[in-house]
DNA sequence: CAAGGTGTTGTCCA
DNA sequence: ATGGACAACACCTT
């Protein structure tokens, strides 16, 4: 599950290999992933200059003199830069470059390759409405956020038009290190909570960037990211004793979702 | 081997 | 505004 550093990580990667080059083919492997019909979006891309990669949450902005490649890898995928004749078995998208290199691209079913024309990227819908990244969030610019909000901090962080880029991997640790339960609602915390909450965000999420993302997740050249489970403070790690008290981490249902929390550090609500 | 859990997002409904 | 249920699917665990 590609969170913000991962998918910050990947737009970096491809900003560094890509840029300058000209997207020569485009295989479209499930057309259902697009907004326009596979040949107008083939069309619409192909020849292309890349000129600037970056990325908005789990978004990754592919920037061309021909318009926006807008990808989202939803639950999982891989982004690879492979030698066109050495393609991995699973891919969806592939975009072949002049020098015989492919990035080929795979997700889930609910992943999307989007296009936008060049002037036209505020008209697409999912990403025109992304709030800002979650690492360029001050303490300031969180209570901005959650003045006057009223639901429950978890749903909340997890809005990605509110804060982009937090996943239910991440969010763990968290709100762990802000000491905050997730069901308690944005209305009952304290100035303190939420400066806690904003140095949770940045702590719980800085630490994977740097080291290029998690485990789980394979960069552009297919080499596993430096963040491992030993990284994790209380995320997946039911049964275990939290590191700050010794209190047997649980896991516990939050809605749809799983979350895992130390009963001690993170009081329940109400 | 079948059933269940997971993860992301939009949409529909209360 | 807020949240819950749901759908779409592949992969792993039980």
């Amino acid at each position: 599950m590609p969170e913000l550093p991962e998918i910050t990580c990947r737009a970096k990667e491809m900003k560094g290999a890509l840029v300058g080059r000209t997207i020569a083919t485009i295989d479209v492997i499930q057309p259902k992933s697009l907004n326009l019909p596979k040949k107008k979006f083939v069309t619409s891309l192909t020849g292309s200059e890349i000129l600037d990669v970056s990325n908005r949450g789990k978004w990754i902005f592919v920037e061309t003199d021909k318009g926006w490649l807008l990808l989202n890898l939803g639950m999982g995928g891989e982004i690879l830069l492979v030698p066109c004749d050495e393609l991995p078995e699973k891919h969806r998208l592939v975009l072949g470059f002049d020098d015989g290199k492919c990035l080929s691209i795979n997700f889930w079913w609910f992943g999307y390759a989007h296009y936008a024309p060049p002037d036209r990227l505020d008209e697409h819908k999912m990403t025109a409405k992304l709030g800002p990244n979650a690492l360029d969030i001050s303490t300031q610019d969180l209570r901005e956020i959650v003045q006057g909000r009223r639901g429950r901090v978890k749903s909340f962080l997890l809005d990605q038009s509110k804060i982009a880029g937090i996943g239910n991997a991440y969010i763990h640790d968290i709100l762990f290190i802000a000491g905050l339960h997730p069901l308690r609602t944005l209305n009952t915390l304290s100035e303190g909570e939420v400066a806690r909450l904003a140095e949770g965000i940045q702590r719980g999420l800085a630490p994977s960037l740097e080291k290029g993302g998690a485990f789980y997740e394979v960069d552009i050249y297919g080499e596993r990211g430096g963040f491992v489970m030993e990284d994790i403070l209380i995320g997946y790690r039911e049964g275990k004793n939290c590191p700050n008290c010794g209190t047997t981490i649980e896991k516990i249902k939050t809605g749809t979702t799983s979350s895992f929390i130390c009963p001690s550090c993170q009081p329940a609500p109400g």
